[in-house]
DNA sequence: AAGTTGTTTAGAACAGTTCTAAAAACTGAA
DNA sequence: TTCAGTTTTTAGAACTGTTCTAAACAACTT
């Protein structure tokens, strides 16, 4: 137990966000460990292997507010199923087609040259991307 | 009418659907004119105020067969809505955040450079670029 | 401890999409 | 053309992922 023990309590109230105990758990298992994807069935399932009773709509809402609060990021890589990513720095995905799966690459080695400007009266908000595979 | 008229009947017996009514029409309204991004509520709306009448299991039945059939491809950028292009060449998207509008641009002065190496028993199949804006 | 406010919950509601089984339409052969 | 065989369409139900609702509950303030 050395280094930067993560308080999770502080943490949800530095952005403005109660610690509940089902918010908790839920930051707990997103945010302990290694860099994740997560969709809000598969955390729900997760958060309720622990033994602490959080419904649906909880991880919903907490999946939302963490990403409102810039703790995620919400990656739209699959129609009708939304993933949530903890690692919100600068970085692409690829895609495994068949089964879903999602990994991180870096963006730093990846340049793109040549993008067009946005369309008159927009401003760019983010370059998305995807680099999808098969099996 | 000169050129290329585009005959659908043809075009879908050549991909091997039959050239029903609503086949047909949805295709006219599709690749008649210039490159479009279509939802399936949005043409079956189209579809209607040309006064055949077509159901909306028949748009969703005709879009999965016309991407099948590398008529259309699909895109994946706002979560719970499928968009589907009539470009299917390569080229990447503008997408603007708040209203969901949807741009091609082309992919030829575009290069991406420095992609990490597809995970190990799979093979590239495509690279999505999404520029998102905002106003 | 009480009051205030924010959060959680189960279940209903909702949006987009797919499924079902019966009716209708396309096709090729006679 | 009519016929049989097959495919397609249809209305509506079903399904999936997500959000909403209003009541119970938990966290903060005093």
């Amino acid at each position: 137990m050395s280094g930067t023990s993560p308080d999770f309590t502080a943490r949800l109230r530095a952005v403005g966000l109660r610690p509940t105990r089902q918010r908790v758990a839920l930051a707990r298992l997103l945010f302990e460990g290694e860099h994740r994807h997560v969709t809000a069935e598969g955390l729900h399932a997760e958060v309720r292997a622990t033994r602490l009773p959080v419904s649906l709509a909880t991880v919903y809402n907490a999946l939302n507010q963490f990403r409102d609060a810039g703790l995620l990021r919400e990656v739209v890589v699959a129609p009708g199923r939304s993933y949530f990513d903890t690692n919100t720095g600068h970085h692409h995905h690829f895609f495994v087609e068949p089964d879903g799966e999602l990994h991180d690459f870096p963006s730093d080695k990846v340049t793109i040259a040549g993008l067009p400007t946005p369309p008159k009266g927009t401003r760019l908000s983010r370059v998305d991307v995807i680099v999808r595979v098969r099996r």
